[in-house]
Parts: C-alpha cells; structure tokens; sequence
DNA sequence: TATTGTTATACTCTATAACTATA
DNA sequence: TATAGTTATAGAGTATAACAATA
C-alpha cells in the first residue's frame, strides 16, 4: 500500500518536499498576525533596509514589480508600512511603529520556528545547509523581469 | 542599491530560494514535453506502482486527492494513462506506451537537471543533503486529508 | 530611452467543504 | 461508517504584457 518513488532519490524534489514542510509550520506560526510568507518577508526587507524601493524590495526577495504591488498595498492598508514620494516615480518604505512591533514578534516566531528545525538537524549538518542553498541559488537566482 | 536580508540566516528562506532556482531549471527542461512538474511526478509514480489508485499517488506525493482529479483527467486526455475499474469506487492506474516513452523522456530530463546541480554540490554535500531533506520532511510532512 | 509603479490577466499549486456511489 | 473519486470554489504565489509618469 505504501508506494515506491523513484524520486526521492531526486534532490529537487528532496528541495520542494522539506521546503514545504517548514513554509506550513511557518504558516501556522504567523496564522495569528494574519500575515503571508510573503508579507513579512517584505516586511522584514523593509525593517533592515529603510528608505528601499518597491523594486528593491521584489529585487531581494525575487518577487517581480508587477507582484509587489498588492503586498505592499495591503501593509499600508493595515498601517504597517509608510511610502514617501521620492522622485516623481519612486517611494522610499518605511515601518510604522505599529509595522516594527508586528516585524519584530514575526522574526520571534520564525526564529521559535528555525530554532525546532535547527534542533533536528544539529550543528554541523546545518552548516553544511548554508552552505549548499546558496550554492544551489547562485547557479541560476531567479531571473527578475526580462 | 543591493539590500540587506536578515532572511538569509533562516533555513526556511534558504530552502524556498533554492527550491524556486531548481524548479524554475526543472520547468525549462520539461516546457518542450508540455507537462508540468506536478504531472510529471505522477506520471513517474504511475510508471513505478502500475495499477496503484489516484489516493494513493496523491499520498506518494502530497496532493489532496481533490487535486489530483485535474492532473489524472489531463494526463487520461492526452493518453498518457490509462485507468482500469477496480471495485466500483476506485482505479487502477497505467502508463499507456505513449505514457512510458513520455515518462522515459522526462526522467532522462530530470537526471541531466539533476546532473547539473549535483556537480556543482560535490559528493560528500550532496550526500549531507540527502540525509538531510528528509529529516525536515519527517519533522511534520504536509499531512494530507483532515 | 530606461525606470518606477501600476493595471489587468492568466496559470499553477494548494486548501476546504460537500456530494456520489460504493464497500 | 469509512473510502475513492468528484465538484466547486477560494486562496496564494507567480508570470506576462502594456501603460502612465518621470528621469
């Protein structure tokens, strides 16, 4: 009943399998913020880099322009972040205060969350993880708009 | 210009990115065969459980049973799998030879995909990373049905 | 001309609830 | 009662093309 897979033995499904499993534990640690993955992300892009752009934000997370939009729309509906016209075609981002109470309990949750997994692995597997993603996203990172 | 991210220490960011660039290689390799990644896992599964049922593929590769419907019905459309009555409620699932020549192809596809990235891993990473993956996965594995 | 933000739209995968027809 | 397959629907992320305003 239980069925043989051929590709467990395949690294990219290896990759999506065990990176889904941590986005829904994540998921259920940030339920009660009511906040997306990529909501605080953005969120968190904006904590360690205020005055970004809408662009620069997408360029870091390998979120496309055209994506940003509802996102950030939807942390300034909620008062989360703040825009400052720049030039005419540019806003620089920034966290409210209300925006850096909710980011900084988020990165408490998702270090609660890194901690349980870190835990699992132990000490020298982890380090031999950030090593390899990187290598694995440098080979071709996620090409932004064309 | 470039922007800091405190993400970049967290294994779960790590993970996705690296799972997104492996993706995005895997979609390029498979464009030309017309599938998408998630029919190609179940026609691979088919192809090394002849006969088995849509649940229990679904449960191979954690897709609700709801959402194996469309996959099955499109790969049944393009006569790539074929299903036999069991009892009156479930399948039994083939490749037809269409199905096999097609699965072949793509598995030749996966393995100079994969090919790429293990070399660029080395052997002693990679094998860390095979033991790894699926501790995370056994941490919770995206649980299916409720 | 290139860039920032935007709109509109489509696709893929995933999630839930409820139904049917069996067993 | 539980199970296999199904329907319908919603959400989340991602992709493309095209536009306005500005640099």
């Amino acid at each position: 009943m239980t069925l043989t897979n051929s590709l467990e033995s395949r690294l990219g499904y290896q990759l999506r399998r065990a990176s889904a499993v941590m986005m829904a534990d994540l998921g259920r640690e940030l339920a009660e913020l009511d906040l997306r993955p990529a909501e605080v992300t953005t969120l968190l892009v904006i904590a360690d880099n205020p005055d970004c752009s809408q662009t620069e934000v997408g360029q870091a997370l390998a979120i496309k322009r055209a994506n940003m939009v509802p996102i950030i729309s939807r942390l300034m509906d909620r008062g989360l972040v703040d825009r400052r016209r720049l030039d005419g075609r540019s806003h620089a981002l920034t966290l409210t205060d209300q925006g850096r109470k909710i980011a900084d309990d988020a990165l408490a949750r998702i270090d609660r969350h890194e901690a349980r997994f870190a835990e699992l692995l132990g000490r020298p597997d982890s380090e031999v993880l950030f090593r390899c993603l990187p290598v694995i996203r440098a080979a071709r990172d996620v090409e932004l708009d064309a």
